[in-house]
Order: structure tokens, then sequence, then C-alpha cells
DNA sequence: GCGCGGGATACTGGATACAATATATCGAAT
DNA sequence: ATTCGATATATTGTATCCAGTATCCCGCGC
């Protein structure tokens, strides 16, 4: 098996169907991007490109469509147009849950998860140095999936994945303003000083305050995206 | 179209694909307990009845594992048996979202919602006189979808519903207490009254107290049931 | 009488084929 | 030239079929 999922997963099922595997993949080609708002994908052309029948592909685009990592229209799937309200009531259950669930994670955190962390923290700070937003997302990416990993409750865990994924596309496009790099490798400092610690009080109060700061930067750069595109718009 | 669903779906897709249907079909006969931990449910067979083929209750099925209602065995699909951890990892996530939840609900209440809540109300009432716990927990269910339906943040609403149908197998078993009877009748009635003077705040206290409530009377019966087995088991 | 092994069985997983439908394109009429 | 409509096409939804595999049951040996 080359399935990236860790090892605890919901459902101690055959992780080995074409049909988690090839969802997975897609899950992870939408974490990192590599599929944006104009494409679509369709199961016949996938089912094609990996050389399997329709069926599987269907069944894993399906899954995600109730996941809420797309959605299904009459000409292929593709990602979903969040509104406004929408990143919202994401970031609301989010602040909800994930303060919670650091302070559980930080109580739990082995020294592997430790080490993890600190390697994460350390690719962030030569991405945030060299200015490479991939590379940035990325050690965001390793670390957050490092300290859910050491939450014990994979309901939970799970369930904040699904609402960070549902955000990762529009947080790409935030991550490049250089303000929005300075806060986010300055929560990372914090948080993983608190995890090594194992405060889970200082785990919990940090990770709010980097979702606070999250939501805040998005926000404030789509209001500057929109003045920008205001600005175009005029100017064309 | 015959949908139960309400109106602010997640998305506006057609709700008139078989797939839909049947998989809303069969989560209504979960919520409700129609389907026992010791049946299978089998594709070929509920496709026979419902005259259609194996694929859109496959679908459905799967959907269901996905959300975690089932488990894909190779003998069919089942109930999931949890564990008392699943039982408490399931309760953290409701304690967390569920409280703020009600208040968001108590602030959109419209008087439609309050008086379908009144109406919940005097349903449980009559139930609870009547030691009818069956209709008991019909209107417990109303007086949720009721206030769920106020929440604005439908992934939130959603989210919450998952959550509490995973464990609506249990509880059902745990109603029969007429303890347990007076304890969701008294936090209802707190509740409605809350609801109805849109005070967030008191809804989400009394939603916290109801939800540490209902654990607490879960975990206790729990106790004694297994004390009753082993004394049954003495006896026999 | 009880445990163990092999075949029947009953399911799920995947493939292929067919139907329905919405979009897009192209042509004709105004 | 533009708009409206009809037809073509691309894509999803559903049905049927085949393969693989875990479970069950029965018979055999101990």
């Amino acid at each position: 098996m080359n399935s990236i999922l860790d090892a605890r997963g919901p459902l101690p099922l055959r992780p080995n169907s074409l049909r988690e595997q090839i969802r997975e993949s897609i899950r992870r080609q939408l974490q990192h991007g590599e599929i944006g708002p104009e494409d679509r994908l369709v199961d016949v052309e996938i089912a094609n490109k990996l050389g399997v029948s329709r069926m599987p592909v269907r069944e894993a685009l399906l899954q995600l469509v109730n996941e809420g990592y797309l959605v299904s229209t009459t000409r292929g799937f593709m990602l979903p147009t969040l509104s406004l309200q929408d990143i919202k009531d994401i970031f609301e259950v989010r602040k909800l849950l994930e303060p919670q669930a650091a302070a559980n994670a930080a109580r739990n955190l082995t020294p592997q998860g430790a080490a993890t962390l600190r390697q994460a923290l350390a690719r962030a700070r030569k991405a945030h140095a060299a200015r490479d937003v991939d590379e940035l997302a990325a050690a965001n990416r390793l670390f957050r999936a490092t300290w859910l990993a050491a939450e014990s409750n994979w309901r939970m865990a799970a369930t904040i994945q699904r609402f960070v994924d549902q955000v990762q596309v529009v947080r790409l496009g935030t991550l490049d303003d250089p303000r929005t790099q300075d806060i986010v490798l300055d929560g990372l400092e914090k948080l993983v000083a608190a995890f090594e610690r194992h405060d889970a009080a200082a785990a919990e109060t940090f990770m709010m305050a980097f979702i606070i700061d999250a939501e805040r930067c998005f926000f404030a750069g789509h209001e500057q995206r929109q003045r920008e595109g205001a600005v175009l718009k005029v100017g064309a």
C-alpha cells in the first residue's frame, strides 16, 4: 500500500479498494492546489488515464462531493465556488473544534510527533525566508497533519481536516501576501513551543489565535483583491 | 418530490436522483431505529424491494458508510458497533458544536420555528406522561430538526446531525429509563423557553447542560445494563 | 463428540452497456 | 447581424454482468 493516509483511519476497512485509492489521490491533488477552479473532472477521462472503469472513479468523485470538496455539475465535477458567507461558516466551525483538538493533541503528542512538528517548522522558516509560497503551504500541511494525528478522537480530526481542506484553495491565494506569511510563521512558532511543552492550555489559546489570524488575513486580502480588481477594471 | 429534506440543502443539486432518495430513505429508517444491530442491509435485496438496480442502492449505502452511519462487512452493510470511547468522542464533538449552534439558532428562530418547537414540546410532554418512548424520541427528533433548521450555518447543522444520528441508536436504548425521560423533558422545557426569548446565551448554556445530561444518562444506563447483564448471566 | 478443512454460497467490488439530460453549437429566420 | 431553435454531443445516472473473496456449513478425521 502506498496510501499517504495515516495509519489510524476512520474505518479499518480494506483501504486497498480502487475507490479509496482514487479518492485519496484526487483529495491530495485538491489539497495541493493542483486542481483549479476552471478544471472539470470527468469520470470517464480520469478512468481512462488510470486504466480502470468509470465506476470506482465515479464513486470517489461522489464521495468527495458528499464531503464538500467538489460539486457535481451537469458538465463534470468542479471546485465549489465559496461565498464569503461560506468562508465565514467554515471558520466558525474551525474555531469551535480546532482549539480543543490542539489541546488534546498537546497532551498526546509523541516524541516522534514533536520531532516532525519541529521539522515542519524548520521547513516553514526556510520557505518564509525564501518567500516560497508552495513550500510554506506544504510545511503548513505537514504541521497540521502531524498534530491532527496526535488527536485521539479521529472523528474530530477527520471533521477538522475536511473543513480545512475546503478553504485550502482559497488559502493558497492568501499566502502570497508577505504579511500573511509573517503571521503564519509566528503562529507556527508559538504552537510548536506549546506542543513541545505538552501545554494544552497554551496550544488551545494559540490555535484559536492562529485561526482568527488566518480568517482576518483572508478577508483583508479579499478586500484588497476586490479593490485591485476594481482598479484593473477601471484601467482596462 | 416527496423529499423530507429541508429546503436549504447543502447542495441545490437535483435531489431527484434514485441514489439520493434511497439514501434519505435508509437514513430515516436508521434515525427511527427501524434497523437493528443484527440486520444486514444487502444492496441487491433492497434493490429488488424497490424495483431498481443495485447501483443506486450500492452508492447510497457507500455514502452512508462514508458518513459513519453504517459499516461495510463482507456479508452486507450493518450498524457500526460503537465502543465506549466512540461514544465519548462523539459527545466531545457535540459539546463543542451544539451549544454555539443553539445560540445562533436562538437568534434566527422564526415565529413558525418557535411554534414548531412548542408543538414538539407538547408532544414530548404527552409522550412523557404516557411513558411512550417512541413518541418521546420522535418529539425529540422534531425538536432538534427544528432548531437546527434555524441555524444558518448549514455545514455546522449537517455536521451536528451526523454526529447525533450516530449515537441515536444507542439513545433509543436509554430513553426507556424514567429518570432519563424526566431529564430530557426538563431540558426541552428550558430550551424552548430560551429559544422563544431569543436568548442566545441561555440557549447555549441549556444546550450544553442537555448534552452533558444525555451523556451522563447514557453512561449511567450503560453501567446498569452491564450489571443486569451480569446478574442475568449468573441467574441463567 | 469436537475441531478442522474444503467446497458451496452469498455478498461486495469492478467493468461494460444503455438511457436520460443538459449544454453547446450551428443554422435559419427575422 | 442577431436571436431563436433544433440537433449534436458530452457527461451523468442506471442497469446488467462478471470476478474475487470472506463466511458459512457440512463432512471427515482425531
